[in-house]
DNA sequence: CAGTATCCAAAAAGATACTG
DNA sequence: CAGTATCTTTTTGGATACTG
């Protein structure tokens, strides 16, 4: 048997790196998840999900360079823009199943055993 | 029908951000994935991912918190404290596989499609 | 050795006013 | 409306010296 701690993982951690770099912050997957109900203007997605046109400007830059939402500039009076997710962008099913199936049973885990402490989230 | 934005994927959303705050950071699922190879000792870590000891303290503690290493110290002189991954910890290799398989699905989509631009990590 | 204390840098997030 | 500019705060990560 061998060494799996830096030789066969090596890859692996850089592409579980890459996927937290992409969807990892606090909004990302907010935003995405949003947009897999339908299409959403800026000011739409701002109010809905509560964050500051600062913010989400970024983050939408961040999206549509990696190619998981779309940017389409409405000739409308005055102009508008509608983000769409991608179909690349809803190849994150899985990612997102995971990580609320785990956070499903974390939960369990830890208020099931000790009540009063809160190590969860906030 | 209903607004599913804030509805529905209250839950999921609040699911998905506990997993993120948990195993998100830099270096938290680098432990996990070093420990399950075989237990360490607090300094044998840091020599080994490279970090500071100071930051693996409190990353080892926020661990500790969510059951997810057990922390034993050994009668030794000097002491020495091993760090062992727990069952609930290694439930985590869902998440993992999930988050591995994307950012090389990820990879193979953004530079198969374009060369120069680096949308992925660094 | 295992960890804490102190100090510091960088990144992420937020409020808010402003522009085309 | 869709953003950008500016400023501030918070969070995160890191270097390093020190303690039991």
């Amino acid at each position: 048997m061998k060494n799996l701690t830096s030789s066969e993982c090596t890859g692996a951690h850089r592409a579980v790196r890459d996927t937290l770099d992409i969807v990892g912050g606090k909004w990302k997957l907010v935003i995405l998840t949003t947009l897999i109900d339908k299409e959403r203007r800026f000011k739409e997605l701002a109010r809905e999900i509560g964050i500051s046109p600062r913010i989400l400007s970024k983050e939408l830059q961040d999206l549509e360079i990696n190619k998981l939402v779309t940017r389409t500039v409405c000739d409308t009076r005055p102009i508008t823009v509608e983000y769409s997710i991608t179909e690349h962008g809803q190849t994150l099913e899985k990612v997102t199943t995971a990580l609320r199936d785990w956070g499903l049973t974390h939960r369990k885990e830890i208020i099931g055993t000790q009540e009063s402490l809160t190590p969860v989230t906030g």
